[in-house]
DNA sequence: CCTAATGATAAGAAATTCTTATCATTCTCC
DNA sequence: GGAGAATGATAAGAATTTCTTATCATTAGG
């Protein structure tokens, strides 16, 4: 018996249906019909019947799956007890250093922190603005920071990256602008625009970009007119009309009467997906704080559709 | 975090050495290491630290590991309990049917009847004595039974078996016997030997028995000069000095002053392991029963050396 | 009857866990 | 001190387990 069984059919239990069990549970239907089963076999008893009662023949728990329902439940909050009670035991005084480019949205290290700290309550992590990703990167490689929350690709060796999420590139621009009556833009619509953006130091100068504009039709990088250094200076630099800028769809415009966000398609008119902005946190791929991994295993569970690990 | 992390912590903890924890929870060292190495990523807590005080540097528990032994304890338990009261809940008033070999050991059976109610306090099982090895099969295919106490090999299809242990065969002589003095005897030394055996309609009637025979130098088969149904009456056959028998070395002499099993060796001196004697339990391949299951299971699961399951 | 919904099954892929072999470190004993 | 034994860590590959996709059988409901 192991608790990835039990917490399956606490599951099934629940919602006495495998297939919304399953979902929930971010497993597909048979993991779920197989562990059922493996555990019906070591325990020697029927754990679901068939109803009969109700309509589109969903399941019921037999009596002893019931006694099971009731342990199981026991058995699973006393081991999240458990795991809250150790890590607050190991964690108390512990310092993490965290590294964060800073042109991540506060938003995003504010929904970080929260995560480690409801489980890690007593952790203490010290934070480091650091103005590129690469910079990011070298610290953590020279172990001068644990964790860095940044952008691939990787550029240094030795590194193991989790990405938590991915965001599109959208257009900024002002409400007056004349592209501003459609839903979305193709690109070559960019081609006799002004722009504005981050300087190429932040190495968000992503050679990509510009690839993709080139193939549109037209020069970005000669179209540039200003470089800022940060989002909010960006969206001044927008509403006063200076040009229009590349910005992740994740910014968060909605208290802002005078700037819109724009999804860019194709010429074909496929959606814009040649540039995509991967969000990581990497830490030396040979890191010896349990925190450390305990941290990285952590945003990797928390976000089971997107994450995944990349190791350099 | 998962069940089996928890037996193995407790299992070094307890010892507070790898090696001797290992040992104990039949796995290796590494296994260990690995999966210690696992629970303390995902806790971000050191469990372990290298001793300074004891010699032959042990293990020592951190104070984080102190507090997941106690709850650990109380998991495993819990565990425990619940599988317990799960079997409870649903084995009650079922009934299974166990075929038996009738030449297998009475403490073989009593070995088995033991471990199933230690287990499934409340199960009815019903015995059945069978003549020889393939009726068992017989019954257990046609689900006359559910379960097979017997010897291999296989005949039928569809079923499955799983060997709980292995006995070398050894020759049951009188003590006055001329051979009586040796620690082991030398198959060829047999070859003017009178024998007694099981009639052939028992299916012990092994081939390989009369080839190894007919490799040392003699026939055997020509030699016997009675066939009995039972152990019992083989030995009063051999105490009478009728011959001598081929007996599994686990049959118990203890209580008879006038009888003496002896270890066989081949010509050139090595063990004599051409035919060794498996015990299995059988079971059909789609029996739907979890009981069954859960009764082969523990069978596998309690003679974790020697055990090992084969389909046919 | 026919269709949609649902859980079971099969087969292959992916992930994990375990094993063997080897290493680095520490302690003991001389 | 230095040789050797003891011990846990690491690496790499094998074995096992678990999961996924595709498909099936059964049942309810129109």
């Amino acid at each position: 018996m192991e608790l990835r069984q039990l917490r399956y059919f606490v599951g099934v239990a629940e919602e006495l249906h495998y297939g919304h069990a399953a979902k929930r549970l971010f497993v597909s239907q048979p993991a779920l019909s197989q562990q059922i089963k493996l555990l019906e076999g070591e325990l020697g008893v029927e754990l679901f019947v068939a109803s009969k009662r109700h309509r589109h023949h969903k399941v019921e728990l037999t009596e002893p799956g019931q006694i099971l329902l009731t342990e199981a439940r026991r058995i699973l909050q006393l081991s999240e007890q458990a795991i809250r009670a150790v890590r607050q035991a190991g964690a108390s005084q512990q310092v993490i250093t965290l590294g964060i480019f800073k042109l991540i949205l506060p938003q995003r290290i504010l929904d970080m922190l929260e995560l480690f700290s409801s489980h890690f309550p007593t952790i203490d992590i010290r934070l480091v603005e650091l103005p590129n990703p690469a910079l990011v990167q070298d610290y953590v490689a020279n172990d001068q920071i644990d964790l860095g929350m940044t952008v691939l690709p990787l550029e240094q060796k030795g590194l193991t990256a989790t990405q938590y999420t991915e965001t599109d590139y959208t257009v900024l621009m002002n409400r007056q602008h004349l592209l501003s009556s459609q839903q979305v833009v193709r690109l070559d619509q960019l081609h006799t625009e002004k722009w504005v953006d981050h300087g190429p130091e932040t190495g968000l100068f992503f050679g990509q970009l510009e690839e993709a504009c080139q193939q549109a039709g037209f020069d970005r990088k000669s179209s540039i007119v200003h470089f800022v250094p940060s989002f909010d200076l960006l969206k001044s630099m927008v509403r006063l009309g200076k040009g229009i800028a590349f910005i992740p769809a994740s910014l968060d415009l909605r208290t802002d009467p005078d700037l819109l966000s724009m999804p860019i398609v194709n010429t074909d008119g496929t959606p814009f997906k040649q540039v995509v902005i991967r969000h990581v946190l990497v830490h030396r791929s040979e890191q010896t704080k349990p925190l450390v991994q305990a941290l990285s295993g952590l945003v990797k569970s928390t976000y089971p559709l997107i994450s995944g690990t990349e190791r350099r």
